[in-house]
DNA sequence: TTTTGCCTGTTATTTGCTTAACAATGTGCT
DNA sequence: AGCACATTGTTAAGCAAATAACAGGCAAAA
């Protein structure tokens, strides 16, 4: 299993970037690009040349000498790579605003990535369709995160409720979760947990403003 | 102004933490709680107190052996150095479903970020409230941007406007971009910006759930 | 009063990732 | 053919951040 072995030793950062990579790329083939150059793509992703190159060192795909990358087969091996065969299976878990937009962004946007399920505790949103997709009970957790084989989980309820919830999945089978709650939550070894909270974000904007009108000011 | 110098030289990290830290602290306060410790504070926040401790030690603040730190002191070191005491004005550009799900929840979370105006191309939405704030048009960008002393832009348009959209952005003066958008966009040398694209991160998490499913296949 | 233990604050080490440097190679131009 | 050069692929250096290691000190227990 050499081939599997090396995905595991690949920084975090380039998986990041592979999936930004293969967006890019997509979209050129769409244009009719066959061929793409290292600093094409990193013009593209406003980083440098260099590291398009490391990262697809790192992954062990080779391009030809003057002619560059060829587009499809590079979609092909970061595929291969970052996507599953089977396709991932994902619920959104609270069906507020934000879980809602998501729902619509999501749907639809990665066949390998299908959204197949919400969960919340409102009544009325409890067996009502969005997008085509149901919303089910968060009591039937378990009960649907088995029958439909779902593994991701973005976790979009009220902070209050977020450690119990994420324990709810997590005792539902749930291999990952993206917790967009400001409130950090724990999860065991085994399952995977990506956190994003958009207030620091916005909180970290306005302090580099801040700073730099402190700077000019001086 | 040795006291601002040195906040130029915190780590980024440590800023999104400090923002964080603030939360958590200000929780407890409402609980009654008047010092805490630092392997308390990594409790909440996920983390080692080392690292706390080490933020702590950054800004200069020093708890008190056997008690920790005061909770309320803290506070307000912190806000002294993350928040701008005129408090800093926030926009909406692209009011759809993010744009709208952000508006309501950034709306009233921090006093020193108020939303203050939203933005969009659509006739239906311009001209109206939401949640007590106005919707422009994006052809009066930099008139209000300049009337309102808004400062801090949130992009969430259609992918295929964000570039346009920046540039607008950058020419009506606005000094801070949190791009939303998986689009990524350039901005000039004086403009902080901040990306964050929603698909990276969940095939990030697809990919190491199906990782590890592989590894235990083995 | 001495000792033990708990907590802070600081310095040193390690880790993970980015950037720089450069060797290798085939293409097109002269 | 031979040279100039754009472009790839790899190794080395540099940076930022996390972690480890540990010194210092006070409070309570013995
Ligand atoms: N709205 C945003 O733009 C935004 C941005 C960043 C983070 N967030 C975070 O996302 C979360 C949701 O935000 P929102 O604005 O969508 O809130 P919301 O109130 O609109 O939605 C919350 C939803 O969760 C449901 N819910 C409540 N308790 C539940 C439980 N125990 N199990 C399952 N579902 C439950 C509610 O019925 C509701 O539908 C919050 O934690 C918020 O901090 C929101
Ligand atoms: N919905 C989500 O959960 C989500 C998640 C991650 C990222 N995004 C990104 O955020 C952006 C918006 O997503 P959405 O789901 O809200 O889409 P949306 O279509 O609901 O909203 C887009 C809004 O932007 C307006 N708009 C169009 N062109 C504009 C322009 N030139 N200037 C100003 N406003 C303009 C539209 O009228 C609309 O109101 C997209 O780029 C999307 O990729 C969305």
């Amino acid at each position: 299993m050499k081939i599997k072995n090396y995905y595991k030793n690949l920084p975090h950062k380039t998986i990041e970037r592979l999936s930004q990579y293969r967006r890019a790329l997509m979209i050129c083939l769409d244009n009719g690009k066959t061929h793409i150059f290292s600093h094409e793509i990193a013009n593209i992703q406003h980083i440098t040349s260099v590291q398009v190159r490391r990262d697809l060192m790192l992954i062990g795909y080779s391009g030809t000498l003057r002619k560059g990358y060829n587009i499809q087969d590079l979609i092909e091996v970061i595929s291969h790579i970052i996507d599953d065969e089977e396709g991932i299976k994902v619920a959104v878990v609270g069906m507020g605003n934000l879980g809602r937009a998501l729902m619509k962004y999501v749907r639809g946007k990665r066949h390998k990535l299908e959204v197949v399920a919400g969960f919340d505790t409102n009544e009325e949103k409890i067996g009502k369709e969005y997008k085509g997709v149901t919303c089910y009970s968060i009591d039937d957790l378990e009960k649907v995160i088995d029958e439909l084989n779902i593994k991701l989980a973005i976790l979009t309820v009220p902070a209050k409720y977020s450690t119990e919830t994420a324990e709810k999945l997590v005792d539902a089978g749930i291999k990952g979760i993206l917790n967009y709650t400001p409130k950090p939550i724990r999860v065991p070894e085994d399952v995977y947990l990506e956190e994003y909270d958009m207030i620091t974000t916005l909180e970290k904007v306005a302090f580099y403003i801040k700073m730099h009108q402190e700077k000019e000011g001086e």
